[in-house]
DNA sequence: AGCACGCCGACT
DNA sequence: GTCGGCGTGCTC
């Protein structure tokens, strides 16, 4: 027996420690298996949870009694113990629970938790009958005929009070019984079965063989004369098979296509000893058709080489080094990153590549599967759960080196990356903002200092907050400032909305923007349709009291989804029929859309070309991957003449026949209440003005925008970078925001707005009391309600803390981690938002 | 997170 | 006087 510390699925602080008795052991095939990094499933309160075994520990007396592990989950451990560190370090900083930590490190649907069954006794069918009369539940009459209910279904009966004390009281008479069970992974290995020949049968055959296979006179020498006419069918298949595809084994689904009597005759030849049965796991792959990528060019440019030749001797070092690669859109940053990768596989390391969205990683995906083919592998949220678990062990068992994802894919199983390349490190999509909000990009940076690895941060807008970093030796800058083949940058017209316009000027698009895509479809040119905002309109007014119709959980405006028919809250997903009557007045006159998304922009634009052909892009066209990627591929084949889209059309796509690129209005994110608005608004300009011109023809980009002469749009329009940079640095200094202090939010949410309100007032009080005792040099400011203050059916607050010195607010978390339960009501969630990127 | 235990209001 | 509501605290 060896007694195990476990981080367990559940919000503990702590590792609890558990016994791991030998009986379990035989589940781990190999002698004297390390259990580190396997699950196990572990007694917790009354229930079985999966943990994860962290160490052998040689605890001996202990306050409290240790319980056994219950099972082993797995044959061989699910992470490297070198991830430990990281894990461990990404839990305190996110003051998020380690077990909780590993459990959205690994694949999901793999933390299964124990359930109890309900089954009938056996010969008690009468009393069960009797005891409900003439109505039967549903499911008792399962357990009549014959079922035992699956333990989902058990914990819903179990959960409502009066049956589940109907049942406990049949469970006292031996009626019904209880059995625990614990559901099964939802995913698993796929394991396929082959047939080969046996090896005297081979060489056999091999002898009196020809080139052209055998002939019945051949066969007969070689084979039994007992064989029966489909069993010589099953195995002229088979060679068939063989000589097709030169390997010396046959799927058995392959071989049963293509005679489908040898279901049967097969096993006769296996029971003859002629045929031999193998199984082989079989990995699934989320590789659909590729988009064509770029060629390999023959000659870096002058650029390329330059950073390359500091990155490569970085990468031979084997240290850990963050730089900061900064190159205008279009300059080729992802020909470095497939060198840099290049260089670190030589070196017998892996390779990560982040990217902050799916739609991303299909463009770099193209590229890594030309250069490197089957090292590589992917994950991210497109894949199916049966993909991602493959595509993590292929990571794990160390034959996949190159791992190409979303977010997550951070905590790829990678044995020893030695080369971490974060693309687009600005995106605000690095930040998750669920109950572990962390930043993909951050941990990144982490995990290449655990790993010793070379972290390479790439973007044409760099992050205030990295760029500060490169500018304080943190990082290292690398710059690249010229696009590839000598393109310029696209020229930039901004329009100014705010000017009353002469005759014909109604719509979306003012004259510079009509003329222009008139212009570029008659040259046969596509063009691009910005506008950061989906559906047809934000806001349904009623034209009789004027109130906009909102959402009944949140308290928002619902946007007008026309192509669906209906009014969607783009919060929390509530949606109802657009033939809505005003809720406040009751009027049954007309509703007025007020406002514009993308929908209204296809159909302007639909009406100024009617002759083009025009998509749109957005999330809700491009919720299913498949949709996406006929789209781009749609886009690169030139059968789209106007995309229409949100930011996702403005990111990181190559698409060489776009010559136009027009803003629709600039300005939504501008009236955000966030710090970083404005940062934010030229990063959006200027990727989607990227977009223009990386063909041979030149790009043009048109701006409309009620703000002309908003700093971050007149320098987004002037491809100035620095000069943003330097603006934002002297904005923040007074009063502070990053990167001169460190934020840290405090989100309280509950069901009921008096609770939430105290909650967060006995909360900012504590943090107040706090700062004076500790001394710290901590701002508080709050609480106050979120700027969306009711959110799926949550009254939301919040406190937001301000420090220079990160050790302070991370005193101060701990502070309040533990004395949680006497702040917050446990009706109300508290969550710990460190680094906060979404102010909402 | 879930589950057990313990204290108060509405009912037999 | 009991049942069942939910708030409080613990889990190796």
């Amino acid at each position: 027996m060896i007694r195990v510390e476990v981080a367990v699925a559940a919000p503990l602080d702590q590792p609890l420690v558990y016994d791991l008795h030998d009986e379990l052991m035989p589940a781990l095939p190999g002698t004297a298996p390390d259990p580190v990094g396997l699950r196990v499933l572990v007694p917790l309160g009354g229930r079985g949870v999966t943990g994860y075994v962290l160490a052998v520990v040689a605890i001996e007396e202990t306050a409290y009694t240790v319980r056994r592990v219950k099972k082993i989950l797995d044959r061989s451990p699910l992470f490297h113990s070198n991830m430990l560190p990281f894990f461990r370090w990404a839990a305190s900083y996110y003051h998020y629970p380690l077990g909780l930590v590993i459990k959205a490190a690994l694949p999901a649907g793999m933390a299964p938790q124990s359930g109890r069954e309900i089954l009938l006794a056996p010969g008690r069918e009468q009393e069960l009958r009797q005891s409900f009369g003439a109505a039967l539940p549903p499911w008792v009459s399962d357990l009549l005929g014959g079922r035992r209910l699956p333990a989902a279904a058990s914990g819903r009966l179990l959960g409502v009070k009066a049956t589940r004390l109907r049942i406990e009281g049949l469970v006292d008479q031996g009626v019904l019984e209880l059995q625990e069970t614990v559901e099964a992974d939802a995913v698993r290995e796929k394991i396929e079965t082959l047939f080969s020949l046996a090896p005297q049968l081979r060489t056999d055959l091999e002898r009196h063989g020809t080139e052209a296979g055998l002939d019945d006179a051949g066969w007969s020498q070689v084979l039994p004369g007992d064989l029966k006419r489909s069993e010589r069918q099953t195995l002229a298949a088979m060679t068939a098979l063989m000589d097709e595809s030169g390997a010396n084994e046959v799927p058995a689904r392959e071989l049963f296509t293509r005679y489908a009597g040898a279901r049967k005759a097969v096993l006769l030849l296996v029971e003859k000893g002629l045929v031999e049965r193998l199984s082989r796991r079989v990995y699934r792959t989320p590789f659909g058709e590729p988009l064509p990528p770029a060629p390999q060019p023959e000659h870096l440019t002058p650029g390329q080489e330059e950073v390359l030749a500091v990155i490569e001797p970085a990468l031979a070092a084997r240290t850990y080094r963050t730089f900061l690669l900064h190159g205008i859109t279009g300059c080729g940053k992802t020909e470095v990153y497939l060198r840099a990768a290049e260089r670190t596989l030589a070196l017998g390391r892996d390779v990560l590549v982040l990217v902050p969205e799916i739609a991303l990683a299909t463009q770099i995906e193209a590229q890594f599967l030309a250069r490197f083919g089957d090292t590589v592998v992917l994950l991210h949220s497109g894949l199916t759960g049966a993909e991602r678990f493959d595509q993590w062990h292929l990571a794990l068992s160390g034959r996949a080196k190159v791992v190409i994802g979303a977010r997550s894919a951070l905590f790829a199983p990678l044995a020893d990356p030695g080369l971490i390349v974060v693309d687009e490190e600005h995106d605000s999509g690095f930040k998750q903002d669920d109950a572990f909000r962390y930043n993909g990009r951050d941990l990144a940076v982490l995990r290449g200092r655990c790993h010793d690895a070379v972290v390479l941060l790439g973007s044409a807008t760099p992050s205030v907050t990295s760029y500060y970093h490169a500018s304080t030796g943190k990082y290292t800058l690398l710059q690249m400032t010229e696009r590839v083949g000598d393109r310029s940058l696209p020229a930039v017209t901004v329009v100014d909305l705010s000017r009353k316009s002469g005759g014909g000027e109604k719509g979306l698009f003012r004259r510079e923007l009509r003329q222009a895509l008139v212009d570029n479809l008659a040259a046969g040119q596509q063009s691009l349709l910005l506008l950061n905002r989906r559906g047809f309109a934000p806001v349904l007014l009623c034209q009789d009291c004027g109130s906009p119709v909102e959402c009944l959980h949140c308290h928002v405006a619902l946007t007008l989804h026309r192509a669906q028919g209906r009014l969607v809250c783009h919060y929390c997903g509530y949606s109802i029929d657009q033939r809505v009557i005003c809720g406040h007045c009751r009027s049954t006159g007309a509703m007025v859309p007020v406002g514009f998304g993308t929908e209204r922009v296809e159909e302007e634009a639909r009406l100024l070309l009617p002759a083009a052909r025009i998509a749109r892009l957005d999330s809700d066209t491009a919720a299913d991957r498949k949709v996406f990627l006929k789209l781009l591929r749609a886009m690169h084949d030139r059968e789209i003449d106007v995309l229409v889209g949100t930011q996702m059309i403005a990111k990181g796509h190559h698409f060489p026949h776009v010559t136009l690129v027009g803003v629709v209005w600039a300005d939504g994110g501008l009236n955000m209440p966030d710090f970083r608005a404005a940062e934010k608004t030229f990063q959006l300009i200027t990727q989607v003005t990227g977009r223009a011109g990386r063909g041979e023809a030149p790009g043009r980009v048109i701006i409309q925008t009620m703000r002309p002469d908003h700093y971050s749009i007149r320098l987004a329009q002037q491809h100035r970078y620095e000069e943003l940079y330097r603006q934002e640095l002297e904005l923040r200094r007074n009063p502070a925001f990053p990167p001169f202090v460190r934020l840290v939010a405090l989100h309280i949410q509950g069901e009921r707005e008096e609770e939430v309100r105290q909650g967060a007032q006995r909360l900012a009080g504590f943090c107040r009391e706090e700062k004076k005792r500790l001394q710290a040099g901590v701002e508080i400011l709050g609480p106050a309600p979120a700027p969306l203050e009711k959110l799926n059916r949550n009254y939301r607050w919040q406190i937001l803390l301000k420090a220079a010195d990160l050790d302070q607010l991370h005193t101060l978390c701990r502070q309040l981690q533990e004395h949680r339960s006497e702040l917050v009501p446990a009706s109300c969630r508290l969550i710990i938002d460190v680094d906060p990127e979404n102010m909402m």
